[in-house]
DNA sequence: CTCCTATTGTTTGATGTCGAACTATATAAT
DNA sequence: ATTATATAGTTCGACATCAAACAATAGGAG
């Protein structure tokens, strides 16, 4: 066998992947039970973005920021725009570019959510407790920081 | 750095979801764009989970082993099947269930992925290192165990 | 200015995923 | 036996996501 790592390794990556693909989707399941009718995490993601940061940002900044294609960003954007929840403009500067920002409704729409995530939250804390989550963070924000540094 | 080292225990839960989210995304597409045409993760964990388990499984049951809903699963047998890579038949103890196995064209292909997938770990294991790897596993195991048991 | 290349946003087609509704079968209650 | 409930698998509609192909604009080389 040409195997370009031990067993141990590939099989250890291997878990840690597997178990990342469970949690991301046991967790972003969870997320939209509670969520509003028809938001979604991905939606949210967008609205957090704004409301902490504020300002205006292009549609292909975005993508770049939550690290998925332009075409998904697009069709993300077609969702919220429509519900208002998102304002687009052109971009006056660059004759290919929109600018994206908030709105009021997408202020009041993130606050809604953040109410709502609350409770779910400490129900896991309570399940799960603070250990597991505080012994994670360090390592898989190193892993996602050279995942991505790989991409380029 | 208005908030650096006190985060509040929601604030945490939050990072780590995100990162885990990020990783997951990044890992999947990672792992599909080095596969055979057509394969993708979904598929190949059906595949490997037969290889190394062998037998006979209910689409249910695979279902709930993968933590995936009854559709979800249907969906990626509807897709395997066709290809000759696993096999379906009637249960005939339960007219209700079918009977799921690989096939000798899934096993091929399963090693076939295998093959390509060596670089790839092994890639990732020469940037990331295996440190990161080995501190989150534990936890996650422990956070996905949890939130597991939270669902029933 | 003209041509080539890079970037932006979009569309299209495929896949995975969920929740809800449905059919068929099995099991329990009465 | 009839009825009610539970389970297995499917279908449907919606959303996120990718890759590939495309149109429009920008910027640089001549």
């Amino acid at each position: 066998m040409t195997r370009q790592a031990p067993a141990s390794d590939a099989d250890l990556l291997f878990r840690v992947f597997n178990e990342v693909g469970i949690i991301a989707q046991l967790s972003s399941t969870a997320f939209e039970r509670v969520m509003p009718e028809g938001m979604t995490l991905a939606q949210f993601s967008i609205l957090n973005h704004f409301v902490r940061l504020g300002g205006r940002k292009r549609p292909s900044d975005l993508a770049s920021a939550f690290q998925v294609t332009r075409a998904t960003m697009t069709s993300t954007l077609q969702r919220l725009e429509p519900k208002g929840l998102v304002e687009i403009v052109a971009d006056e500067s660059d004759g290919r570019s929109r600018l994206v920002a908030i709105t009021d409704a997408g202020r009041a729409m993130h606050a809604d959510c953040l109410q709502r995530l609350g409770p779910l939250l400490a129900d896991i804390l309570a399940q799960v407790g603070r250990g597991p989550f505080a012994a994670a963070l360090a390592p898989l924000a190193e892993i996602r920081e050279k995942l991505d540094r790989m991409r380029d």
